[in-house]
DNA sequence: TTGTATGCGTTATCAG
DNA sequence: CTGATAACGCATACAA
């Protein structure tokens, strides 16, 4: 072993090597990878083959030092949960951020926030003074939010995959309007004959339950109906069964809910079925996101489907724009679509 | 919502800056602050005091081009699918290392490696080649699996969070043995009367499906069995239904079905239920990893819960011992445990 | 025990 | 148009 502890990269071709191939200073070599400053094309030729040759690739550290760009973006998923768990959603959104993100070279790196055991101002601020990546993606927007505020004051550009809590705070994506999809599924459920229609929704605090709720209640409204009930419990398959119960014990039980996730759905319909009613002849059931378990419970899940690999896709097209990269990409983003499956029906009596 | 998107980080305190107020040189700053060399207490609190005040904290960027650690791995994920997806338990997997990475100020960078549509070779050589992790976290092995030598070739410590295929070629992560769950479901069948068992598993040419195969049979094999029929499919609950249909057509059913994955069980139960068969009494299925969902979907379905979690923290921490790190948290990692829940009872006509 | 000098690989500024 | 040269922020032999 020549080197100490068998370090690698002792021997990794630098800028100078290949400008010394091909003859050149170790500047131009920069100013033709960067296409800055004006170079012969024979010249540039030149140096390219002699880096291919030598397979160099620039040192992104070296970059960095330099420019003071990381050349890597950071996305912020958030958890509530003692154990850290990423949503099942966050999947899609990672996929299509890198998707962008791979051909640029740029790097994705991840940063899971615990709610309760990390402080929030702390993190950020970390965040930022890390210097480890050029803006951050951010995600699970809630009511009175200041991560917005703080990203500015820090410098670090940020995107919201979401809908911010007052406008104008943060850039963002999201479907236009946020509330899309619930509109389609209160006229498909009143076209049904619904009228009495829950909404088991997301927790309190956060932006897209708070949003959803309103446009629930708007569009019932808009039929002159008035929702049954509106609830607001945790993101979880167990909170949704807890809820569902306590709906069908009351005097008048729904005759159709909406849950905030797929994943509550499911919970919801085995709930109602666990206490000998069906889905949908009982109670019609949709749920949130379009999971693909949903097609393969019974019934299959009437849901919202959202398109979460697109929304990555735009996030990281928007947070790559305000760091004056040129996308030409195409970022298309779909509006959440009403998939009517088995879950709901008529009701009863009608 | 224009960003400056431009050069924060001018004002950013450096190490000559905390040197200069603590009074001491940019050298002994450093030394403080990373153990080595001699520095007396009552200078060195000197300079932390100094940092403090500052808010200083070192530059990554100018760390790693001056020891060429990037102090950041990466994990590369794999998907098959036209629109990449990241899988289920891979969630668990990412919380788990962040859970280590991040106290040590570690860096996790995300890469989404697409079957078909990358080049192997070409995209872990770039990994390699750009440097800017100093190790990785491998999944998905599969049978003939040359990324180990790659990385190994390429100086790249790595670790699989898996078995490789043959023994010695990679530092790994799984249950022991790997096959941890296969005994005990095959138990639990048999003891439940079973005879005609089928195993409707991932894809050929992964190491993980070939392993359970095998314990499979040999577990079989050890209550004087022999399988109904093993049968290996894509990843993917479109696959695993198609394969039930297939089997519930044959001349003798079985009367018992593992699946690879617990999306795959639930869509092989409900295959079986809209041939108007009942699980468990007509069939039994046992799926494999856990996922909350199992638990809400009728019948709440048997399962071998893995801890992908725990894993995903072993794993980190065994590549931080490669890199040199000292690791001084628990790191358990349970086996893979098979929980009984309502999709297994005894065959019909017992 | 502490300070000094040097260089990691790149880009930007400035003369040629 | 092209080529030296000086930073970028830090760690580390070596001197003191």
């Amino acid at each position: 072993m020549t080197s100490p502890a068998g370090r690698r990269r002792h021997g990794r071709p630098t800028i100078s090597d290949v400008a010394a191939l091909a003859g050149v200073s170790a500047g131009a070599v920069s100013k033709v990878f960067n296409g800055t400053g004006r170079i012969s094309p024979p010249t540039a030729e030149r140096v390219r083959e002699a880096a291919r040759k030598l397979n160099w690739t620039p040192n992104p550290a070296a970059i960095a030092l330099r420019t003071s760009r990381a050349q890597a973006i950071g996305l912020v998923l958030t958890s509530s949960s003692p154990v850290p768990e990423v949503g099942a959603a966050n999947v899609g959104l990672i996929s299509g951020i890198e998707s962008l993100l791979s051909p640029r070279e740029y790097g994705l790196l991840l940063n899971v926030f615990l709610t309760g055991q990390h402080d929030e101002s702390a993190f950020y601020r970390s965040l930022a003074e890390r210097q480890r990546m050029d803006g951050v993606i951010l995600t699970n927007s809630v009511v009175g939010d200041t991560r917005f505020d703080l990203m500015r004051d820090l410098g670090v550009p940020a995107v919201l995959v979401g809908t911010p809590w007052k406008p104008g705070v943060v850039d963002y994506i999201d479907a236009d309007p946020p509330s899309a999809g619930i509109p389609e599924t209160v006229d498909h459920l009143v076209g049904l004959g619904h009228r009495d229609v829950a909404f088991v929704s997301g927790p309190d605090g956060f932006v897209l339950p708070n949003i959803r709720r309103e446009a629930f209640t708007a569009r019932l409204a808009h039929h002159g109906l008035t929702p049954h009930s509106i609830s607001s419990v945790g993101y979880s398959p167990a909170a949704a069964a807890e809820e569902t119960s306590r709906l069908l014990d009351g005097a008048a039980p729904p005759t159709a809910i909406l849950y905030g996730t797929d994943t509550m759905a499911i919970a919801g319909m085995r709930t109602i079925q666990s206490r000998g009613l069906r889905v949908p002849e009982d109670v019609s059931v949709v749920g949130f996101e379009g999971l693909e378990v949903g097609e393969w419970v019974d019934p299959q899940l009437t849901t919202v489907q959202r398109f979460a690999f697109q929304r990555g896709r735009a996030a990281a097209a928007k947070l790559l724009g305000l760091l004056g990269e040129t996308i030409e990409e195409d970022v298309p983003l779909e509006k959440p679509v009403l998939i009517v499956r088995q879950s709901t029906a008529p009701p009863r009596g009608r």
